[in-house]
DNA sequence: TGTACATCAGTGAACGCGCGTTCACTGATGTAC
DNA sequence: TGTACATCAGTGAACGCGCGTTCACTGATGTAC
């Protein structure tokens, strides 16, 4: 049966969409321009009137990672009115992120982008430390106004951060949605922030769970 | 030139050491039984003398990965003679083991690894729970003698024991070596063990890096 | 509103390539006598 | 110590397969008149 004929950018958009739902639930090694295809519902070849290689494609998906890193640390700002609700939010959205669309560790760290072009590698690397930049701006704002402990680097902190999301994000990975992932970056988020407040905020840890 | 012939067992682990090397230098991506011969300086069919297929060869590289990770917890425990000094030594053991021998990640992120065989991935997150309950152990030690919170779960804070590795481990492969990885995991532990220790004792953090 | 043509997305066959794997053969090593 | 044979690792040619990509062709959509 022969597919509807498509504008160009929305078939662009239906491609990377395809692109990125097949590596979140088949891995990196499943996503062929023929899986692509059929996910969009047209042939093969089909997928070079839009794009002119795999390549291309993965550029794409790579800039919508980026887009949608990037608009959850906006999504944050507007959801909290202080930095430590901020990051929690943010957290919380990387998390759903994570389940529900791109999975983020399979695509940073996918061999396919990633022992690419070093070209490609650089961009990964490029959009690894504008997101992380974000984090240490909210940290920044959090320790001007007294809610963050001054005396501990953003920048450490940011990476501390995004290492409450990353091994259990592997392990539900891998657990095929089993573990329980959101409960345990919660958890881990409630001793963070202890640590980052300064001395005398009343502790909101104590949770095993 | 011929090779000269050698004994099953020896060329096993040569396999799996060029196996490691090559995921190591150049990424899973280019681990073909091909590349794993030319290291070993044999023909590709002559791999098959030794393993019955490419996965059997995976297979053996992650028990090597298994037993290398198991091994840095022994090796910490001797290492240290309290929990901290163990957790501290555990974290470098992980950095060198990451630079120089096995990009952890990279084998537990790896698709073929990963998103291969249901059995290989259930085999994977084993790996990764053990490795886990391990350094919960050497955490929970460390309660009952005094010198780590006991209100904190253990579970949680293995896992953000892992998580200051994690996204530095993730830049410096990126970056090849550029960025520096044991000097960001070190001031990361610091707030991290400022955080695990009861209060009142003497706070060694305070680094800006 | 209707017709003629240009544009452009979809199709299917075919390609070259790399890769995992097989297999008959070679030749070195070790063992029995 | 020397000879005959079994064992076993190494070799190179060949295979089937999947994948990215090309290309001539089809047919739908939009535009000019």
């Amino acid at each position: 049966m022969r597919a509807t004929k498509t504008k160009t950018e929305l078939r662009q958009d239906q491609i990377v969409q395809a692109a990125l739902k097949i590596i979140a639930r088949q891995g990196f090694q499943h996503l062929s321009i023929a899986a692509v295809a059929d996910e969009v519902g047209v042939v093969p070849s089909a997928i070079y009137r839009h794009y002119g290689s795999k390549e291309e494609v993965l550029d794409a998906a790579l800039e919508q990672v980026s887009a949608r890193l990037l608009g959850n640390v906006a999504g944050a700002r507007r959801d909290g009115s202080n930095a430590l609700d901020r990051l929690r939010s943010l957290l919380l959205r990387h998390v759903e992120l994570v389940q529900n669309e791109v999975p983020v560790p399979r695509v940073v760290f996918s061999e396919a982008i990633f022992t690419g072009q070093k070209l490609r590698r650089r961009r990964v690397l490029q959009v690894f430390e504008d997101y992380l930049a974000q984090i240490a701006r909210l940290i920044e704002e959090g320790q001007r106004a007294g809610e963050i402990r001054p005396e501990l680097c953003s920048r450490t902190l940011a990476m501390m951060f995004l290492g409450l999301v990353q091994p259990p994000a592997i392990l539900w990975l891998m657990s095929e949605g089993e573990y329980r992932f959101a409960e345990q970056v919660k958890s881990a988020w409630a001793v963070f922030r202890a640590m980052l407040v300064p001395a005398g905020t009343p502790p909101a840890i104590g949770f095993r769970n």
